[in-house]
DNA sequence: CGACCTATTGATCGGACTCAAGGTTGGTGG
DNA sequence: CCACCAACCTTGAGTCCGATCAATAGGTCG
């Protein structure tokens, strides 16, 4: 049944016919589908060898009759919540990622009273990490705006991803425990967070549950760059492009809730993430300007109806 | 010392002054850097309640005074295989990712012989899975050679990965809980193991030293798309084939020690894998073999000299 | 041995890159 | 507060890489 079904706690006795509680749990211990459950003894037999016998064979509890119902229930309990402290298991209570990031965000503040989270602050253009170097935090982006890019000739560059406040960063080299092979730029001044590694391992290694958030957020990243690089491969720039536009729409929109947001970015920097020319880039606006999609001010750029803009490429590419 | 310190067991008093046992369980517990510390109580109090008391506090054992000296010994013993188990730390035995990857076969060998992992043989040109369904499965490649692709417009498709004997495939959707948004093709004549995702659940679930290593994967995972995307950006149809022939050769290599490995795939699957049109690759090709770089026999390509074709697109390019 | 698939080569076209030059904007110092 | 400079944005012209369409050659399977 244990083997079958899913099983929160087992309670056995040791007196029994064919096989006895010790014979039960050598097989439940064994087995790394059922090794984990909480194995509870409930037996006539108070010797304190049994006892011993019993513990010794990996036995969570020991409970010996004649028994008080409460004893028997408060040691439920409490291997109950052993357990789930174990397993800390998020999704059960239907918080998600969230969850996940409030937690570290939780050991960050407990850092941040001790004096081991510092906080830093970067001007424009300032260089949080580059490629090459050993990382040594996990970065939390309390403040500002930005960039992490990867080089690949003179003056050519891709950028990954662009953060904006409580966004993490750093962590997939911490993970992988490689050198950095990616760079990240202040775009304007910021406030940064820098959680030590070893916090951040302990708290991925003590806490089943934000382990297991982080392979479903690994993965969906995964998916993402799969996804970019099939659009990299065989869209055209005006297509990319259309599409970097409505994600950065996306993206910043969370805050404010206006229907038409501006986007506020260096023509520059909105090439490499299309990854593209500059010259390109700004043809392309210039067509989507003339047709009337999108409104340029200076440096901003307004998508004039959302929805319209995405109709249009739809029909149009 | 317990938060400062990488601890492996806890043994403690209960009647001590100042602080005692139970209060020192009590913050220990409660701080999740130190909870899932082995705890064991060692002390004189004897009494049944007592006994309750620290096991519903959240000890792991508990030995009362006098005790014998084997009767620690094996309490210790237990707690840390016990500890060890749930921790499943394969980097501390240094057998790395590997391990992982036996751990999960050998479930699968257990499942083998039950009858709930089935194993499916594909034609060559036949669909595993497609975009849009449900998946219910990890699959294991035991025998041929499978693409996994996402398609683009009519006709077009970018191979994300190519699979031999040994690697599983149809992992991250899993992990993201999203239907596919690939599609997997037999290559050749190819059989399947497909291992049920509860089993791999439950894999995952108890066992951190698995989860540990998955995160490791996908982050690298991670990392070798994003160089990926750089390349599809900026690099010429030249490098990129160039640096494909190469990975492939490397890929295969592993199999047959031969310095001279011939790679064996349509012409039209190698240009998807780099994201081009075929006539655009199979010009390329041409112009390698007239530089002596490599060899086309048919449908089968032969690197002469990796090493001169590895310096030549150093200079070249 | 024919049908069909795969590989190759040719010719053409257009999208996107490069280089170059002129316009705008914003910040700084006198 | 204004002038000036530097950084950024924009447009033009030319070029080339790589896609597409088309046609032929080679190979394979029933």
């Amino acid at each position: 049944m244990a083997n079958s079904n899913t099983v929160d706690l087992i309670i056995c006795d040791i007196m029994m016919p064919v096989l006895d509680g010790y014979g039960v749990i050598h097989l439940i211990s064994n087995n790394p589908k059922t090794a984990l459950i909480p194995f509870i003894f409930l037996t006539a037999k108070s010797e304190r060898n049994d006892f011993r016998k019993g513990m010794e064979m990996g036995a969570d509890d020991y409970i010996s009759k004649p028994f008080d119902d409460i004893e028997l229930l408060k040691a439920v309990e409490s291997r109950l919540k052993k357990s789930e402290q174990l397993k800390g298991d998020y999704t059960r209570d239907e918080k998600g990622i969230n969850t996940f990031l409030d937690d570290v965000k939780s050991i960050q503040e407990l850092k941040n009273l001790s004096e081991t989270a510092k906080v830093k602050n970067y001007k424009k253009k300032e260089l949080i990490y580059t490629e090459g170097n050993n990382p040594n935090y996990l970065y939390l982006l309390q403040k500002g705006k930005i960039k992490t890019f990867r080089a690949h000739e003179y003056g050519k560059e891709l950028i990954i991803s662009l953060l904006k406040a409580g966004d993490f960063f750093g962590y997939t080299v911490l993970l992988d425990e490689t050198p950095y092979n990616e760079s990240a730029e202040a775009l304007e001044e910021s406030s940064v967070v820098m959680i030590p590694k070893e916090d951040f391992y302990a708290l991925l290694n003590n806490n089943h549950g934000v382990m297991k958030q982080f392979v479903k957020l690994l993965s969906n990243e995964i998916q993402e760059k799969e996804e970019q690089l099939l659009k990299m491969a065989y869209s055209s720039v005006k297509k990319r492009v259309a599409e970097a536009l409505i994600k950065l729409q996306k993206q910043y929109q969370q805050n404010s809730k206006d229907a038409s947001f501006n986007i506020s970015i260096s023509r520059e920097d909105l090439a490499n993430i299309v990854g593209t020319a500059t010259e390109s880039l700004i043809r392309t606006l210039s067509d989507f300007k003339h047709e009337g999609l999108i409104e340029i001010k200076g440096s901003n750029i307004t998508i004039v109806d959302i929805n319209k803009f995405e109709a249009y490429i739809k029909k149009y590419f």
